[in-house]
RNA sequence: AGGGCGGUGGCCAAGCGGUAAGGCACAGGUCUUUGGAACCUGCAUGCGUAGGUUCGAAUCCUACCCGCCCUGCCA
């Protein structure tokens, strides 16, 4: 056996705090073989992963279990690991493509150095590997049509027979490869086939196609090429190429493996190790390249980077941190098991993350006016309010007081149920950072009957939120300074589908059914305290007792955007649920 | 129906013949200037089913049941 020389190791990144990604499970089955690996030598102890995407759509978070598979293994075991663009069908496949799954990986924490690879790069090298085989009587020139071949190929039950070309001469195959190459022949008239086996209970064995003519073209090669090698004979040969070790993919090519050794074996050069682990799917969402797709084609979402698509160009724009995916991956754990997590798991990745990382501050998003009676008019105080409590080191800043503020609407009820702890006619409850305030009447529209002004008076003696009289208050509310607020558009997102597996949902019924059509929710009259002014876009925060928000790319210096990336949990939506 | 692979609590997942880890979710509680966070407690006499081997079985054997994948010149 011969594989290439390793080159330079990866470079880790510095910039992420990787060390702090926590292994729930530091042990699977992968991972145990390849510790048998390294203890037999049998790889010269090496390790070295790939991640091989089809530059064919954007990259999502089930692409992101498989890199944090194969390039964290790759780390953990001192190797190397390269990204490759699984490129030999040019019908699909873009460049748009293949810099977004760049950004993507990158952005996902991944440093590949040096090590990116095109599958068509490998081209001129799979063709001699196929003069090869066909030299080796293992591979034959097949006039079949597309249907003929299926009739051919046999059924799961029945055997299949051998194609009548199936004995031509090397030469002959030679002549008519060659041929195939040159352009001598029309788009789909012959196939270059694998001679292995017709009745082979594997219907992956029956004569696998290896080249196919396809006058298409390549986003990397132009025209250079009329014939284009299939999946099964690309794969295994890059990875062989590329000397990498273990090839670790989605059980759904379990049944591939035997055609992956038996190409590598035939073609005597070096042989990594295919593993197989399950693909993850996640409730009310579908993965999956070709369905994400439809979606963004069909304008049933706005782009590939649409905050409620569970691509990670989506995830990225809805808030989500790479530090948070990691984590979620590695919650997850590995197996070969179908599995169906729940959406639940993935919030709480990044509601962990945010809750020590994010910036708190005050918005309202649907607000309604608190005027103070007793609070001197044109007065305005700076107020100190800490960034985060859960990072003492994140410091503080002030934020402006004044007699009119906005509280949040559903912060106030006339008529309180039992629990409710806000505020309501004759009482108290504390404004965040400033005073205690007691309702004394309200203004409604005369024609709407909606309040549209709550009149209040505060205590001087509770300036910051505290009393020193002991007196408790049971709520507390966020609340911005009407003078001050700055006016945001804010977006609210429920899942995109209302069916927990919307591909499984009923029998014979389509996905695209069960679409959320309120997965979008648009608050255009929100009020922001006037420190969001200027941020960039992605800049995460916390806005107090609402959930986690991140600015949209959206956002421009006249008005400001924010996604909601996750709602904090809300023990009394739970509250109010059991009361009903 | 042929082949391949799976089946451990609501969802994931350890376990590799010595008497069921952990996480999420859920339920109680403590604390609290976010009804957040944090912290504490509870949550499989049971490992698809039925037999068998063994002092001892989720782990070994046998049979059966269920689920997923495979009949592209896609990947």
């Amino acid at each position: 056996m011969n594989h290439p020389k390793s080159d330079s190791k990866n470079t880790k990144s510095k910039t992420n705090t990787r060390e702090n990604d926590n292994n729930t499970s530091d042990t699977n089955f992968i991972r145990q073989a390849i510790e048998e690996d390294i203890a037999s030598n049998r790889f010269d102890g090496r390790v070295h992963t790939r991640f091989p995407p089809e530059p064919s759509g954007y990259l999502h978070i089930g692409h992101a279990k498989a890199i944090c598979i194969s390039f964290g293994i790759a780390e953990d075991y001192d190797g190397l690991y390269n990204l490759r663009f699984d490129d030999s069908n040019p019908i699909t496949e873009e460049s748009e493509y293949v810099e977004a799954i760049k950004r993507d990986v990158h952005w996902l924490g991944f440093d590949w150095g040096e090590r990116e690879f095109y599958a068509s790069d490998f081209f001129e090298t799979l063709y001699e590997y196929a003069v090869k085989l066909i030299e080796k009587e293992k591979a034959y020139v097949c006039d079949l049509t597309p249907d003929e071949m299926r009739t051919y190929r046999g059924t799961l039950v029945t055997p299949g027979k051998d194609s009548p070309y199936r004995n031509r001469s090397v030469e002959e195959n030679l002549t008519l490869f060659g041929g195939m190459r040159n352009g001598e022949f029309p788009d789909g008239s012959r196939t270059l086939r694998a001679k292995i086996d017709m009745s082979s209970p594997n219907l992956n064995m029956r004569d696998p196609v290896m080249y196919r003519i396809l006058r298409a073209h390549h986003y990397r090669h132009g025209d250079n090429w009329c014939i284009y090698p299939t999946y099964d004979f690309t794969h295994g040969q890059s990875d062989s190429i590329e000397g990498v070790t273990h090839s670790l993919c989605d059980v759904q090519f379990e049944d591939h493996r035997p055609l992956y050794d038996w190409f590598l074996e035939s073609l005597e050069i070096y042989q990594p190790r295919q593993i197989e682990f399950a693909r993850l799917n996640l409730t009310y969402t579908v993965l999956g390249k070709r369905k994400l797709k439809v979606l963004v084609e069909e304008g049933h979402v706005d782009g590939w980077d649409d905050p409620r698509l569970p691509t990670l160009a989506g995830m990225r724009r809805r808030g989500y941190t790479p530090e948070s995916i990691r984590n979620f991956c590695n919650r997850i754990g590995v197996s070969k098991a179908d599995n169906l997590i729940e959406i639940a798991q993935l919030e709480y990745s990044i509601r962990d993350d945010l809750n020590r990382n994010a910036p708190r501050v005050m918005a309202v998003l649907n607000p309604v006016k608190v005027i103070i009676d007793n609070y001197p008019e044109g007065q305005v105080e700076m107020l100190d309010a800490d960034n985060n409590p859960e990072d003492e080191n994140a410091g503080t800043r002030e934020i402006p007081f004044s007699r009119e503020i906005y509280i949040e609407r559903e912060d106030f009820m006339e008529d309180p149920p039992r629990k409710f702890y806000r505020l309501a006619p004759g009482r108290e409850v504390r404004l965040k950072h400033a005073y205690y305030i007691t309702c004394d009447n309200i203004v409604k529209d005369e024609n709407t009957g909606e309040i549209v002004e709550i009149h209040c008076t505060y205590d001087p003696e509770t300036r910051g939120g505290w009393s020193d009289d002991g007196r408790r208050v049971q709520g507390t509310l966020h609340w911005v300074s009407a003078e001050h607020a700055v006016n945001a558009e804010v977006r609210l997102y429920d899942s995109l589908f209302t069916e927990r597996e919307p591909e499984n949902a009923a029998e014979g019924a389509d996905w695209m059914q069960f679409l959320n059509p309120n997965s979008l929710e648009v608050q255009n009259n929100c009020k922001v305290e006037p420190s969001l002014l200027d941020t960039p876009p992605e800049s995460l925060y916390q806005f107090l007792r609402m959930g986690y928000f991140c600015v949209d790319s959206d956002t421009t210096p006249e008005k400001l955007v924010f996604n909601r990336t996750v709602p904090l949990r809300d023990s009394w939506a739970k509250i109010q649920k059991g009361q009903k």
